[in-house]
DNA sequence: GAATAATGTTTACAATGTCAACATAAAACC
DNA sequence: GGTTTTATGTTGACATTGTAAACATTATTC
């Protein structure tokens, strides 16, 4: 297995310490020759598992949505309450991930992967968590498809442009504070 | 003026080749040695100007908010309708801005430039753009000081957020779409 | 008019993403 | 079992970038 040249499990280890620099350093410092040291390859070794760098940063925004994804599981295990309180527990569920892990969420919402529906495994992974918020908000009640549709887009956009507003800078000194956040989303499941 | 060797006006003259370039080939194409050789100078005479890259960014941003302020200007002038229509008017302009500059857009709004309350000059446009917000708000009828603040926070994250679904990438395959983005200012008039 | 400050240029450097050429281990095949 | 092929590493190179230092030229000030 882990011989002196052939690494073994190479790919799984860069992800590894991509989402290690990441989350202590942030996506700046995330270099591709970084990365590669850090896990103790020559500078070029990744390319024989990636096509380039933006490739790698794919495959860490996903494992960004499985993180999120079990936050979600968590956050609403054996919870019994209104669709609107579900909602709620969620969205700050939501706000309180992005503040933990910022550049892990700038990666899996920013810019830094271009024409991100270009590949297949983010797609799905960005797709499956706009079906399971679907749902939701369907299950809340009978109502148009159309309109489960608006719901969602509004309600996620809500608490995405916070979440921006919390992480880049903020218009208002209050952003971000527990209070703030609880009022948000108090609105944000009255959208319903 | 215009010697050889002394340019005259070349932070200006930096301003406009910066702009020129995020608006034709976005952020991206955008690096200090170019907008350099598009201003005919040497990669290095930035630096007699800027301290690093980012404080170009910072006054590129600052020229946006002053584009974006125009924008509102002129889609509110000799406007005569209800509070919310009108705030559904400049809602549709800001996407609209937003959508025709998608670059300039991110460079105000993203994480491209840190900690960005650290530049005056940019705090007092950011702020500036809030406290109109704030007002409009506050015009549209009496409320406390504080539900007013989140009122406007829930507007600006709510278009915010859509508009970065748009620019970024999309959870589902209407956004941005014009019947959309109506449903979506309908819903964000009725926050009011 | 000389000293000084402001504003350019040139040269240099380290870091980065990426590619090509080469080396070695693993797998497939006879 | 040995040979060929493929997968997976390494080394070395290159162009681009941001930035600093040293130097040159023009403006400004005394």
């Amino acid at each position: 297995m882990t011989n002196a040249y052939h690494h073994g499990d190479l790919k799984n280890a860069l992800i590894r310490t991509g989402l290690e620099i990441i989350e202590t350093e942030g996506v700046a410092a995330l270099t591709l020759r970084r990365v590669a040291r850090e896990t103790r390859v020559s500078h070029a070794a990744p390319y024989r598992h990636y096509k380039n760098k933006e490739t790698l940063l794919v495959d860490l925004a996903i494992a960004g949505f499985e993180r999120l994804s079990e936050t979600f599981d968590k956050s609403l295990a054996g919870f019994t309450g209104s669709a609107a309180e579900q909602i709620a527990c969620m969205g700050k569920a939501y706000i309180r991930f992005a503040m933990d892990h910022p550049d892990l969420y700038r990666l899996m919402f920013g810019d830094r992967i271009k024409t991100k529906t270009q590949y297949a495994g983010f797609f799905r992974a960005y797709d499956s968590m706009y079906k399971m918020l679907l749902e939701m908000v369907q299950n809340a009640g009978p109502r148009a498809a159309g309109d489960a549709a608006i719901t969602v887009i509004t309600m996620w956009a809500t608490v995405h442009g916070y979440v921006t507003f919390i992480l880049d800078n903020s218009p208002d000194p209050y952003v971000g504070s527990p209070g703030q956040i609880d009022r948000l989303m108090d609105k944000v499941a009255s959208f319903l």
